[in-house]
DNA sequence: AAACATCGCAACCGCTCCAAC
DNA sequence: CGTTGGAGCGGTTGCGATGTT
């Protein structure tokens, strides 16, 4: 099955690294840069493997390393980055500037899950634990929209227009990427869009196979995936604040046959699906952030929390579904609740 | 003070991906 | 086109530090 350990194939070293070891990696990579791992250790005349000079060196020698303690901003950002790309770390480190995969994962073993759960949330899910409980006696009722395995608790979207403005099913399926795209001030909404899709299409291959027609779609972009393949995006601007007023975009959801227009058409029965900036109603999916709209406020959840009580991603968390359905009076209840905030 | 439990972190392991051959 | 090996990732382990009895 896998490969032999790297220091099974020679007598290496193994265990917590000494200071004259670091001292021989460190001046090796200062002088000749980082080139073929499986080389350095021979070239700085260690007794290691390749594998474990790169680690000890991303971990723990690279100079560009913050150490110390994890600020409240940071910690806020590993909770939402975790929400959207559960445990990929690596991931989660790109946003966090000097900040390893290693050292986050650690740090949300042993000190973020146990933090969440004293908040009665739900570390996997990001949800309260009653809600989840709520949730799956939810599922039971709609058997066919079962969200529970989907990546990136997205909500995985099926429908028909055609029934009356209710939900049940269609050959595409949407994507509301819209939470990370809004929250992520530092985040490419084009590149998330092929990411997730590639990630997506890893996780879920023979659900494309069956039906290969899908449409991510979020305030800001519509994606079009045929195949598996994107074959289609659409940019409605680099700016959140511009993304839903932009005229383009309404235009660009109602010209085009896919299901992001869908969306736009049930707001004839029911205007929470209408991404009508001017009507503030925006997408189902938007409505509980429409206040944290200024984009100088998205680059903190602290900052958030300052000058509205609460921040994005507490919101996503715990707005509560009946405030919503009693904002936007007239609209199908059933419609939400499978949608699931 | 000693024994035991718990915690946090560094490092390892097994796996996948992908480029080179 | 199959094989090989390096890079990278996420899960897990082991051990020293710290806390508790």
């Amino acid at each position: 099955m896998g490969r032999h350990s790297c220091s099974v194939k020679q007598k290496l070293r193994k265990g917590l690294w000494s200071p004259e070891e670091d001292e021989k990696l460190c001046s090796y990579i200062t002088k000749f840069g980082i080139g073929s791992w499986s080389s350095v250790p021979k070239l700085a005349g260690l007794q290691r493997c390749g594998k474990s000079c790169r680690l000890r060196w991303i971990n723990y020698l690279r100079p560009d390393l913050k150490r110390g303690m994890f600020t409240q901003d940071e910690e806020d950002r590993i909770i939402s980055l975790h929400e959207v790309l559960g445990n990929r770390w690596a991931q989660i480190a790109a946003q966090l500037p000097g900040r390893t995969d290693n050292e986050i994962k650690n740090f949300w073993n042993s000190s973020l899950k146990k933090k969440l759960m004293k908040q009665g949330i739900d570390p996997n899910t990001h949800k309260p634990l009653k809600e989840n409980q709520a949730i799956r006696i939810e599922e039971k009722q709609i058997p066919h929209l079962n969200e529970m395995d989907q990546p990136f608790h997205m909500t995985n979207r099926s429908f028909n227009s055609e029934a009356n403005g209710q939900l049940t099913e269609c050959s595409s399926k949407v994507f509301d990427l819209l939470f990370l795209h809004e929250f992520q001030s530092n985040v490419n909404p084009s590149e998330y869009n092929s990411q997730v899709l590639a990630q997506y299409n890893d996780h879920h291959q023979s659900e494309f196979e069956e039906n290969p027609n899908y449409v991510f779609c979020s305030a800001s972009s519509v994606t079009k995936i045929e195949h598996g393949q994107m074959t289609d995006q659409t940019d409605f601007g680099s700016s959140s604040t511009s993304r839903m007023s932009s005229s383009n975009s309404s235009n660009m959801c109602s010209n085009q046959n896919t299901a992001g227009i869908r969306m736009n058409g049930m707001s004839e029965n029911s205007e929470a699906l209408s991404w009508d900036v001017e009507n503030k109603m925006e997408s189902l999916f938007q409505y509980p952030y429409i206040e944290i709209k200024n984009e100088e406020l998205k680059s903190s959840p602290s900052q958030e929390r300052e000058l509205y009580g609460h921040s994005s991603g507490d919101l996503m968390s715990n707005y509560p579904l009946s405030s919503l359905t009693e904002e936007l009076n007239g609209a199908n209840l059933d419609v939400f609740s499978k949608f699931k905030l």
